[in-house]
DNA sequence: CATTTGACGCCAA
DNA sequence: TTTGGCGCCAAAT
């Protein structure tokens, strides 16, 4: 049926979507919370995952839309490392 | 329940 | 170009 309204919070679709970035790819703060719903919360989406660190979740793909990387529960260093260890180039 | 914080984004100076 | 300030949202305290 499609009667999944899906009742999850703002958290859980910030996950659905970060899990969904392929590898090499990088996803901006305000992509991530435009594809959750809210395109005004990337401060959310940020908040949600500093407070949420799954494993599962690359939340090392999301950047911010400058192009930073942003920050990581583990350092923005090794966010960087990871991302370039994943192909993304630039 | 109200207030503060925080891994953001965009505009103005 | 860089810095500062404002706006917006959700979770934590």
């Amino acid at each position: 049926m499609m009667n999944n309204k899906r009742k999850e919070s703002f958290s859980s679709r910030v996950y659905a979507v970060v899990r969904t970035i392929p590898k090499g790819k990088t996803l901006s703060y305000a992509e991530v919370a435009k594809m959750a719903g809210s395109p005004k919360a990337a401060r959310a989406v940020g908040n949600i995952l500093n407070k949420n660190y799954d494993s599962g979740i690359p939340c090392h793909r999301v950047v911010r839309s400058d192009g930073s990387t942003g920050g990581y529960n583990r350092g923005e260093k090794r966010k960087q490392e990871i991302l370039k260890n994943e192909g993304v180039v630039a």
